[in-house]
RNA sequence: GUGGCCGUAGCUCAAUGGUAGAGCUCCAGGUUGUGGUCCUGGCUGUUGCGGGUUCGAGUCCCGUCGGUCACCCCA
């Protein structure tokens, strides 16, 4: 049996590297203050009916009728499940908000690597702020996201652009604000299409606009609007990571400021998490019940695992992460089974402290038991034999060995902990 | 949804149309209380599945399922 297409067993080892990303996730979150929240993954299918108003996005949605007949979908994305229960509950809470959210989205596409039909995704929104603030604390957290794993401004850019500045493009060359969605669809593609290709779309779209004019003002840049957002990220010491591209649009239709996207500098762009501002979504989803403005993004796990492991350095911070939370720490050497008895108590005491322990249990050759031990990735053996009372401890990495009495090995790990606490809370 | 490539042991892969194999992993040993090496032995298959061609199919053909890459799409 295997699991459905587009779905994915996790062994441990692939469950040790997914908790290295949240970790990292909901630290960095939780620096800029922002709180976790989770809601369901099945919705209502109105939910994102109301968004989409039908179309093609219902065929890519996991949906199907309940036991109760309702019509039902696997979430496809976090933004509305925000939005409604947002809706019902703002009053309940001080504004702004810094809300997080990490879980499982679903979407039924034909599955490729680095886009399965069940994936893992970090929401951070920050609401009723409309101010550039916000989006530079969104912003910040983002890089600060990437940071936290090793990856720097070598790595990471962030694309930065401003969909109010082609609000104005095209009230300069008197172009109604319906062919704001069309002119928008061509940029977000005029990299990736045959110049030929663009042109055609354009010329369905407009007389008067030539796809150079639209590559001049791409080239150019300028987006006064942005200013106050730049001058707060260099505050923070972020600016190396940003960089003004107004070809950047997304495809959502419902942002309506700041978009921006975070792609990787090596091994092929790649994005690696996308957002912007939607001041008016909230409104519309919660049916008027709440009226905010709010900034976000969104960003998956596999993509940023992939990434992570292809750079050296981002590489060795994850290996170092994953040695620091190995499946043991300590291991009991029973060399004779007499002591078996004291060897359980040791291991109780050692547990009730929070140490990972394992002992062997069934009698097992010495050897044997310091090969499990290696395989465990246990960095302290403690060998309980004919010393007895007092315990043979061995730094499996060092190879060193020393006798030592129970009561010194408790004061001696006490201040190993503490020495700890502080590189993984 | 469209097209290309690929499906052989748990993993990585061999096998001109002619008896399905290797390495790694795993398990058990190498007699006294010390772990990445080494030595010995052992387990593992409906060759993804279903048809067809052939004296004979892992190999060729068709279908199907799954994987992968590129489009499409991206909440």
């Amino acid at each position: 049996m295997q699991p459905l297409p587009g779905f994915r067993d996790f062994l441990p080892d692939d469950c040790a590297q997914r908790d290295y990303i949240t970790t990292q996730w909901r630290r960095s979150a939780k620096c800029y203050g922002f709180v976790e929240f989770d809601g369901p993954a099945l919705e209502s299918a109105e939910l994102y009916e109301k968004k989409n108003s039908g179309g093609e996005i219902l065929s890519q949605l996991y949906s199907f009728r309940d036991r109760g007949e309702r019509s039902v979908v696997l979430r496809p994305e976090m933004t509305p499940t925000l939005a409604r229960i947002i809706g019902s509950h703002h009053r309940s809470f001080l504004k702004p908000l810094r809300w997080f959210n990490i879980g499982h989205c679903y979407r039924y596409e034909k599955p490729q690597r680095g886009r399965l039909r069940e994936f893992l995704q970090l929401n951070c929104d920050l609401l009723g702020e409309s101010s550039p603030a916000a989006d530079a604390e969104v912003i910040g957290l983002l890089i600060d996201i990437f940071k936290s794993v090793g990856l720097g401004p070598r790595d990471v850019v962030i694309r930065l652009s401003d969909r109010l500045v082609w609000q104005q493009f095209l009230q300069d060359h008197d172009l109604p604000d319906e062919k704001m969605r069309e002119i928008l669809h061509i940029v977000d593609k005029i990299e990736r299409e045959p110049q030929s290709k663009t042109e055609e779309k354009l010329a369905a779209c407009s007389s008067s606009l030539s796809v150079k004019m639209l590559q001049q003002f791409i080239k150019e840049a300028k987006a006064p609007s942005l200013a106050p957002l730049l001058q707060e990220l260099s505050a923070r010491g972020l600016r190396d990571y940003i960089q003004v591209d107004l070809s950047i649009v997304r495809g959502l239709a419902y942002y309506t400021g700041v978009v921006f996207e975070a792609f990787s500098l090596q091994g092929g762009l790649r994005a690696l998490a996308g957002g912007g501002r939607y001041d008016h979504l909230i409104h519309h989803l919660s049916d008027g019940a709440a009226n905010m403005p709010a900034v976000g993004f969104g960003m998956g796990d596999t993509v940023l695992l992939d990434f992570i492991t292809s750079i050296p350095s981002a590489a060795e911070k994850k290996a170092s992460y994953l040695a620091a939370n190995a499946p043991c720490q300590i291991y009991l050497v029973i060399a004779d089974e007499t002591y078996r008895e004291e060897a359980i108590m040791l291991a109780s005491q050692l547990r009730r402290e929070g140490w990972r322990v394992l002992f062997p249990l069934s009698t097992e050759r010495v050897s044997k038991q310091f090969s499990n031990a290696q395989a465990a990735r246990a960095t302290l053996a403690i060998v309980i034999g004919a010393e007895w009372p007092l315990l043979k401890i061995k730094h499996l990495n060092t190879r060193e060995e020393e006798e030592i009495t129970p009561e010194h090995l408790f004061k001696k790990l006490a201040g190993e902990l503490q020495s700890r606490q502080g590189t993984f809370p």
